[in-house]
DNA sequence: CTTATCTAGTGCAACGTTACACCAGCCCGA
DNA sequence: TCGGGCTGGTGTAACGTTGCACTAGATAAG
């Protein structure tokens, strides 16, 4: 049955540290017939090493974890993706999790990578607090966090890194005030996650800065919506716009607080008879890959995300090789505003 | 460091066998008083099993893998997703692979996995043919396939389940001829999958049984494209679309292999300035999130991804626990079609 | 000739867990 | 009083791997 290392050793006649030596990099040890002994040895069984015995062995593992809230949900589907690679390149596997932003869930899932000897969490989708995680960090733990920026960090985060979601809310609004919007209004979702929160203040900011309205009565935020997925996304968007077109003295223009949402408020606009961008301007937050062959194709600011996945990939695994020494690092990406057709000159009705 | 069985044992005052026996069930054996106490012990020192060690002991593993092609494709994220659900629900979890496709990744993931204990594997998208997994299919793996049809099954398969994709794509081409058109054509890329095929298949058979015309100027396979990634899925439904537009005699309609080609292929008929459904009727497959917040709702074939899900993981479970006892499993799921708004009344220019 | 150094190995305890094989008391019926 | 069956445990050998601590034999230096 079990085809170990010592099979392989009395096949190829040596001993188990022999063969040990070899699949460890400590070739050098052996003379090189002795090598080709054992190497045929392991071809001709179809030896691979037991991960689990390694592990126990050495406490090590070469594997890190990553929860988001669904890889249904196409960005974090792509982040997921992106993270795989760059922790592939680097020698380590992802097991990925789906917590739909349950911290219960979050944690349950936390628990059982630790038992498989992870040592590493990647968490997308900051929520804002990692308060449920801090047994585990004090078990060794380190939590790197792939939306949330460096300004609130939590200390039990060993690492982050976020694109600059208050500058890419600017960058956002500010082109929609470039085109003559002086009524702009966000639509956001009840979700309150550590980079929502940031769009949002850069969308005040914004129009703060350039003298123009912000109050309530432009911003949805969907209170009292839960029972929140993925499958909602679009959905709460859609929502969220119709909302919106119907008080008092609608927006012209609105920013969404990301390409999902930005889609269904394209459904949401249509059902009440505005077209995009004619009557009404949208742009997005992710710049996801439907949001170019949408149509109209959708302005939106893009997240770098693959160098994201690859420094932050990087960050954590300084950390977790190399002791917890020093402060948590925490990276900003620049957001870049991509100019599509979903966002057009105001169309002055008087 | 280690905070493992035996320290639980010492602070509770009872042997390692029996916190062993508490943990695995079974409780009975000991006093309500022991039971407090260890459990007490356990909590006050947040010890939690080192699964190596129990994976090692056992030479079972509560993980089973999921190779996709890519879970940035919104297709592959909710199955994963489902998958991932169907699995905990079950007592597993599961480790996604990003394989792209690509048979030599496949089966390198696939070792690896197997070097982590895993006994059950499932494909999503699977290849032609599944020679690249045999020496571990002797080794003990089980292999479960998301989209694979019955009938044309591998040796190495261990179960599969899919959706009748000739019956969709029969659904689907039905649909268009009750629409009235005569002229329609699909849309399929490059890659050569099982369920592509199908579904291939069903669309001629339908056009056939209806006496239509069939012909290879009617279908667009995107011969020679390659480098195929996710980010080229919708892409390669514009292309494929632009170019079966500018052929001699354009269809009035057309089938697409998926959903995401299909929105595709609504940028590819706006580039030729076709209107869809006025000038163009499109149907596509899969029915993602976004096809009904798409412009127009797009007409679809939908999966039953989760009842899908849950059954294979019952059948890979059933599988895995019971022996390789009988017959290779496979089930069949009906698709369903769902009409929105890209598919209208065929529009008689004469 | 002795001692040090190098080459090419070997032996073994440990990692945390499980489960088989035990066993000390106690109670009950005959 | 003996035997049998409970109840509530305990002791320990594995599982496959690693890496420290060794060493036999050859070669080199003094």
């Amino acid at each position: 049955m079990g085809v170990g290392i010592g099979s392989v050793a009395k096949m190829a006649g040596v001993s188990v540290t022999t063969v040990s030596n070899l699949l460890n990099g400590r070739a050098e040890r052996m003379s090189p017939e002795t090598r080709q002994r054992v190497m045929q040895a392991i071809e001709a069984l179809g030896y691979s090493p037991n991960t689990s015995a390694r592990q126990l062995k050495t406490g090590k593992s070469e594997t890190l974890g990553l929860i988001v809230p669904s890889v249904a949900n196409p960005f974090w589907g792509l982040a997921a993706h992106e993270i795989e690679k760059a922790a592939m390149a680097r020698g380590y596997n992802v097991v990925f999790c789906n917590a739909d932003r349950d911290p219960e869930l979050e944690r349950r899932y936390a628990e059982k990578l630790m038992s498989y000897g992870v040592r590493g969490l990647i968490l997308g989708s900051s929520p804002l607090s990692f308060s449920h995680f801090s047994s585990l960090v004090e078990r060794g733990l380190v939590i790197a966090a792939f939306d949330r920026s460096a300004a609130d960090a939590d200390i039990s985060l060993g690492c982050s890194v976020s694109v600059d979601n208050r500058l890419g809310a600017r960058l956002a609004v500010q082109h929609l005030i470039g085109l003559g919007h002086r009524r702009i209004g966000a639509i956001s979702g009840p979700v309150r996650t550590a980079s929502r929160i940031a769009r949002i203040e850069g969308y005040r900011e914004a129009l703060q800065a350039a003298g123009l309205p912000v109050g309530a009565d432009l911003i949805w935020e969907g209170a009292g919506i839960s029972g929140f997925g993925d499958r909602e996304g679009a959905d709460l968007g859609r929502a969220g716009m119709r909302e919106l077109l119907t008080r008092a003295e609608p927006p012209t223009a609105v920013f969404v607080i990301n390409d999902l949402y930005a889609l269904g408020a394209y459904a949401g606009a249509r059902d009440m008879g505005r077209s995009v961008p004619a009557d009404l301007s949208i742009v997005g937050f992710d710049d996801i890959l439907l949001s170019e062959i949408a149509q109209p194709p959708l302005t939106t600011i893009r997240q770098p995300i693959a160098p994201m996945a690859a420094s932050l990939v990087d960050a954590l695994l300084a950390r977790i090789q190399g002791g917890v020494e020093g402060d948590p690092i925490h990276l900003t990406a620049l957001p870049e505003l991509v100019v599509r057709g979903s966002a057009a000159p105001i169309n002055q009705p008087g």
